[in-house]
DNA sequence: TTTTTGTAGATTGTTGACAATTTTCCGAAA
DNA sequence: TTTCGGAAAATTGTCAACAATCTACAAAAA
């Protein structure tokens, strides 16, 4: 069957808005605390309202967006004690990552672990900080998928994009880069020697070093700000009629 | 402010009917697999059917039904290695609450615990098997929200709604109910001890008992069944929210 | 000047109608 | 009797219109 045919015929059009949106939001193309408005996004998309409005109550339970009754819906700003929160919860996921895949390792699983490691290292030796951030993304996901567990790869993939949504932390990821590689290793080699406590171990103490960097840059990033009660300058907002 | 007027200030139509049609799910009005009508649901409710598609969608996204394309929205009906998923993921989450009480328990905290141990001893001298299963939700309910971790809350409390609808768990809650009395004791003492390690421990412990008492009671529910094609029996209403 | 009030425009909340699809049911043929 | 169309009913998908609410801005009052 062709795949577009199949796409019309799985996915209705609350589903594609929904998923067009997420990608505009986690794309930065909306920015957190920007507005979103029902008529533009439905003449953007070429759909009416309807279809808008129940993608809209899709993300608001995903987290990605909250909505305010009769003033709209804004895309989510995660405050500092929120994120600190989903790492505490993110590192408690990853050690049981950790844990399971020390049991239940393959062997193609572990080459497939190490040649992300090796791809991160090349990026780090590269100098690459966009590639890097890329690809540990993708190992940390890759390593939650392995366990075969659906339910944890679909929370924690959640708790990712809403990460995602905590500003301060995507303006600095440059500085991060290099300290993490070597750790990497050790989390590959941790699951390898086939033992739950020390992987999970590794797996945990990764993470949390993950939320100490993260809490250390909102630190610097605002400490050296004056004092004065200046406001951010306001989000840019969709226009109904441009 | 009245309350009443605050209340209908905050909460929409489609919010309102997301938490009737939920409370029908977990009471079960609307058992596993049942399909939701929109029509019938917008008559029932006294609105129109946009809302009732709204909520449809937070529901769906927050895993308590499924939506075929063209055929409707069914209730979920987690099947039982999507429910073990689930036992592995909030035991990981247990594992974090024990360690986390154990490092900032206030002294209220713990009195607070040992009065619900103490309740669910008296239910089980009782023999009051509905009763102590809901003292078993709330003490753990409790637990988690003593961390002061929002996130870790929220989702605990998904996971535990989506437990519910796992429904070979409903009907064989009064097999195990005098067995767990004595571990909630030791939870406690664990969490008291300050020993953030051993409390962990104890929580994650807990948790895989119900994991394996779980697949136990599903085991001895399906293997004696004769082989002819009865379907079983439709299974009991639990009052969840009296 | 500052605050208040009123009005026009923009935006959201809700509804009913229509189109598209699926399900049900009934009769005909094998 | 069973199976196979094929209309008819039921149900979902989408849209446009209307009502309710909020926002912005300007005029009037303090």
């Amino acid at each position: 069957m062709h795949p577009t045919i199949a796409l019309l015929q799985s996915r209705s059009l609350s589903m594609v808005v929904q998923q067009e949106i997420e990608r505009g939001i986690l794309s930065g193309e909306y920015p957190p605390g920007s507005k979103l408005i029902e008529a533009a996004l439905a003449e953007k998309m070429g759909v009416s309202r309807g279809p808008i409005r129940e993608a809209f109550r899709m993300l608001d339970e995903a987290g990605l967006v909250r909505t305010e009754k009769n003033r709209g819906v804004f895309v989510r700003d995660i405050p500092l004690d929120e994120a600190l929160e989903i790492f505490d919860l993110r590192a408690a996921m990853d050690e049981l990552v950790g844990r399971q895949l020390a049991t239940h390792l393959t062997a193609a699983q572990r080459d497939d672990m190490q040649a992300m490691v090796s791809a991160m290292e090349q990026a780090v030796a590269a100098q690459d900080a966009p590639h890097y951030h890329l690809l540990n993304l993708q190992f940390h996901d890759r390593l939650v998928e392995m366990t075969g567990n659906r339910k944890l790869t679909a929370i924690y993939r959640k708790l990712i994009k809403e990460l995602s949504l905590f500003r301060r932390l995507n303006l600095a990821d440059g500085w991060l880069m290099p300290a993490s590689a070597s750790e990497h290793q050790q989390i590959v080699q941790a699951i390898a020697s086939g033992n739950p406590q020390r992987a999970g171990q590794a797996m945990f103490d990764h993470a949390m070093e993950s939320k100490a960097r993260t809490v250390a840059n909102d630190l610097r990033r605002h400490t050296p700000t004056p004092p004065t009660g200046i406001s951010p300058p306001r989000p840019a907002t969709l226009k109904a009629n441009p």
